[in-house]
DNA sequence: CTTATTTTTTATAAAATCTTTATAGAATCT
DNA sequence: AGATTCTATAAAGATTTTATAAAAAATAAG
């Protein structure tokens, strides 16, 4: 497989250089923009196969700037910010946000997080069928397994575990999950979402109490994996 | 059911012996060549239920082997491939191939496709007659029985028993079965499907009160297994 | 033309699901 | 540490969906 290539924008030179190193020595190929204009030109004229995006930029918000992307871009977007500020991130991820991370973070995590989100990327477009661990989603068929044999789930519990098994390991807010599952207008319903995802962990986890797949982002949402 | 026979065409030892372990513990049987010429030869002189193919082989390309085997052999063939590379995965599938992974590959997920490979090419397009436990529904006769004696439906019990099967065990939804089986219009008239489901089932299930082959899928539709 | 069969409607009881409320516990913020 | 917000869970009530019988209408058969 050829090298994934991936765009950093963000103009503080410390990060930029601690990113290159850790990106190269992954194998992955990276490219460098210090401002938000750079940044989009760089995409738009070669797209990358991820984007790091950094909140505080000089030129213009990040958000401004994911926004911006998402017109045309669907591959990941990571957020990175020295904010741990919740509003910011909600919004964010509501901007379609792959992923986001506060400085100052653990490499580590942001390659681990790079990983998943490179992966989920490339299989997400013609994979009928999700699979985490025990778990089995057809989402063709409509069909959910967990050790092989077939979980009866209501229309509205499938519906949301289908939307977290099409966005694996992505935090998705409380307002985006309410607006595809129950629809528009739902938005603030947040204890419909609180009774479904109880349900479903009941009948998808090994032990409700201390769920593995489905995972609570206080404040923000919750994430499947 | 006897076991499912795997034939792994691959010349890398880690990668056999991977999915040796993997498909062994799955309960399927497997066997191995690794050249494209000793994988043909197998193939022919014991044809196998589904192809695991590697496409960069050392004697032949994969793509060769695929549409050499395609002349002959109808049962799914899956490529795995070391390339993420699009106009290789249009030509696989072109070729014939029932489905594309690239490498490395999430177990879970392979074992996943095989299964639903194996399970379209039981009961897909190509079988003319479905049979489920007691009940055998030959599509092309257009004649239902039930521990070998004949079932008598109308014209309309029998369309929908039919598109039931040729979708066994996938959940169908009201709207698509009135479209198929009363025409494009009907698609509200849901009462009629409960009418012809609840006749269906006094037909062909055993106890209708506990139906185990027409099963309701509330509020979404109903699913045949 | 009459009768039998099948399909469509209507009505209603039962089952399943969804929404709402209440409350206790956990996490987060000041 | 204490206050506040957020989360989990159970359970009651409301609503929707489903099953079934049976009557009415349409179609086919004799």
């Amino acid at each position: 497989m050829n090298k994934a290539e991936i765009l950093i924008i963000d103009d503080e030179p410390q990060i930029q250089k601690l990113l290159q190193i850790n990106l190269e020595s992954n194998d992955y190929k990276v490219v460098q923009a210090r401002t938000a204009k750079e940044g989009i030109l760089m995409a738009a004229n070669h797209p990358p196969d991820l984007i790091i995006l950094d909140i505080g930029l000089p030129d213009k918000s990040g958000h401004e700037v994911l926004s911006e992307l998402r017109h045309w871009y669907a591959k990941p977007v990571i957020i990175l910010s020295v904010l741990d500020n919740e509003k910011d991130i909600v919004s964010a991820l509501d901007t379609g946000a792959t992923d986001y991370l506060t400085k100052p973070f653990r490499t580590g995590e942001l390659l681990a997080r790079i990983r998943a989100a490179i992966r989920r990327s490339q299989t997400a477009v013609n994979a009928s069928v999700v699979t985490a661990n025990e778990l089995e989603i057809d989402l063709v068929a409509r069909i959910v397994k967990r050790n092989n044999e077939i979980v009866k789930l209501t229309a509205t519990e499938y519906n949301l575990l289908a939307l977290f098994a099409k966005n694996e390991s992505k935090v998705l807010t409380h307002q985006y999950i309410l607006k595809e599952v129950w629809g528009y207008g739902y938005q603030t319903e947040t204890q419909y979402l609180r009774v479904f995802v109880g349900s479903l962990r009941k009948k998808i986890e090994e032990n409700p109490n201390n769920p593995q797949h489905l995972i609570t982002e206080s404040g923000v949402g919750y994430r499947f994996q």
